[in-house]
DNA sequence: CAAGAATTGACCGACCCGGTCAATGAATGC
DNA sequence: GCATTCATTGACCGGGTCGGTCAATTCTTG
């Protein structure tokens, strides 16, 4: 937000960015204390409210940086190009994936801000994301070969139903996480998109590899 | 936990359970406030706490509650006698929807407590849960027609999508929830059990009623 | 060296909440 | 009708947390 904060050399405004998602992404936006992201960014909680305003306005700004980021590394010129559905889909996931482990809390702290409830910032999160989500939707649609479809299937529904199954996804590695092994479970969740490519698109589309279960 | 408690009228008891539902559906542990709890039963906080030792114990209580509740309803003589799986599935979901439909609150209830974090109660949840599972599934595969999957397809994995499956909807309909509108629901849902189905079994094993989309 | 900017961390006040307890009321037995 | 026990109340306490402040200190720079 302010001018201080950005005027600061990359590695600290790094240090702190990372400090916050950290504290954010493993505590609700009431119990994560912004004595303790001072302390794991290594400075002074004063300094802090320093940089900025209040509480509120360094998680709007982390959540802001959140969307950026996202949008920048998910949407690029080849994400604009594809018009398949399902390449398009597992472009755009092993992007994420990419992310994800580049950067360990952002997907902590993405899953806290999308479940949000009942917090000071809680409306303005379920508003952005319900923009957001209308936005991309459109924008995927848009250019996107709907015609592969079989009759009466809709896309929509079928993106819903990965949308869930990746978030049950998720919350299973990431709660009994048995240190992740991204092989196996890159492989299962690819199996589970081949069917739904077999089950939605009409034969005629079907990819050679996807014929065998 | 005391027999003062179980002493009680059956509408009184009822009340409290009620209330101690209501709010920590509503809050996580720590916020789950016992002055709102007492507030709601109609009750004193002193009389809640003298029927229970403390917070924590009323939660348990509660937990245990739900806990038996969901198997006596779920786990009945019918579902004991289903062998195939996907009936299985069918019956025992729409048990629960049952039970979610006359109880509001167990269904925030149970959700918060398969995903309570970081609260003192925490680990003892995944402990419980952790075992009840494994419980529930091997009871489940033990008495289930397994033959009729194909060659390769592991019905465990199967029933893992399902459960992610339906806890992505479920949270779906919890967050924007539009009134729930539950015939448009169940039937997108019984859509994707049906391409399961087809999918995980033998063409051998596949009911009449699947083969169209 | 002086003026301003950066940085510190002790401190404040507000809030929340589990648990207690003296006091009151209701019920029961004699 | 009195005494004893049980049920019930809600004001109160103490402990904890946490956002935000500010006087004091250090650092930078011209």
């Amino acid at each position: 937000m302010g001018e201080k904060f950005e005027g600061l050399s990359k590695e600290k405004r790094q240090r702190i960015i990372n400090a916050g998602f950290e504290v954010f992404s493993q505590n609700d936006y009431r119990r994560a204390s912004t004595d303790v992201i001072a302390a794991r960014a290594g400075i002074s909680k004063g300094l802090l409210f320093y940089y900025f305003r209040n509480k509120k306005s360094l998680y709007l700004y982390l959540f802001d940086y959140l969307k950026k980021m996202l949008i920048k590394l998910v949407v690029d010129k080849k994400f604009m190009e594809i018009t398949d559905f399902f390449e398009l889909l597992e472009y755009s996931t092993q992007k994420k994936m990419e992310i994800w482990q580049k950067h360990p809390y952002l997907l902590d702290f993405a899953m806290r801000t999308y479940f949000s409830e009942k917090e000071e910032v809680s409306p303005f999160l379920k508003k952005t994301y319900k923009e957001l989500e209308e936005v991309l939707y459109r924008q995927c649609f848009s250019h996107v070969d709907t015609y592969k479809f079989r009759e009466g299937c809709d896309p929509f529904h079928v993106l819903k139903l990965l949308v869930w199954m990746s978030d049950g996804y998720l919350r299973e590695v990431n709660m009994w996480g048995n240190g992740w092994d991204m092989e196996e479970i890159k492989k299962e969740y690819d199996g589970w998109i081949r069917m739904l490519r077999r089950e939605a698109y009409k034969e005629l589309y079907w990819r050679e590899e996807d014929k065998w279960v």
